[in-house]
DNA sequence: TGTAATATGCTAATATACTCGCACATTGCG
DNA sequence: CGCAATGTGCGAGTATATTAGCATATTACA
């Protein structure tokens, strides 16, 4: 769990990563104007080679420019990064996790009704 | 979002960080087993040191070992942890972030069944 | 067409992270 | 007590990450 290639990132790698898969795709103008404390238009190119070296993402030609991907999918990313979370901070606990989401003021009852029914979908996909 | 203190972190820096989550509080020796591709003893004391001056831990002296402990509490740095992955990884929704953390095979029913329990609560409490 | 804007390729300097070793203090116990 | 085990304090070398600059190619459009 710990030493997943993805949890080697150094602190830029992990910004852009982030960056990229919150995006989808990114060319580096779009990683910069994303990135905090953003360094030069080199310095990006620069990190996204590296990126690309390390196998955790590949570019593809729109016209003059590059577009990267992330090489591994996102909902797999987000499936371990989720569980790394839940681990670290709320005691391997899905119940704690999700008690932490609905937390916020901001969730409607709308989406507390669509969370009830996929949690019952969810009971009924398992039998 | 982005620009947190605790998404400044080295790699090892964000290792050690979440070994202290998960556990609490802990010793150099406690870090030190958990670290993958552990280091020597005195390359964990640095690296606390170093996390201390920046802030994120503080220790205690328990007999002649120093305990540390993390200055952000556990369920705020949790919490912004999830968000951070919401939003990354989620589109922003709630309802993706539990159908991956229901996905998984091993979720029982009976954690379902607290988990809509939950909800419930969360509605009634909301009003 | 020709020129400003925007790309990439490559190289190298600088900053930061990561590492460890040595000196010394404290503890536990025969 | 005396000594092995286990701490901490501090200083400094090495590796890696981060940064940027210069040369060159492509594009867009007046």
């Amino acid at each position: 769990m710990q030493d997943y290639r993805i949890v080697k990132l150094s602190r830029r790698e992990r910004q852009i990563m982030n960056i990229i898969y919150q995006r989808g795709r990114a060319s580096v103008a779009h990683v910069l104007s994303d990135l905090p404390d953003p360094p030069t238009y080199s310095t990006v190119r620069a990190l996204l080679r590296i990126l690309e070296e390390k196998g955790h993402v590949t570019h593809e030609k729109d016209g003059p420019r590059y577009i990267y991907h992330p090489t591994q999918p996102r909902h797999q990313a987000g499936h371990f990064a989720l569980k790394q979370i839940v681990q670290t901070f709320f005691d391997k606990s899905i119940e704690k996790t999700v008690a932490a989401l609905v937390s916020d003021a901001d969730v409607s009852d709308e989406e507390l009704d669509r969370l009830s029914r996929l949690i019952e979908q969810t009971k009924k996909g398992g039998l």
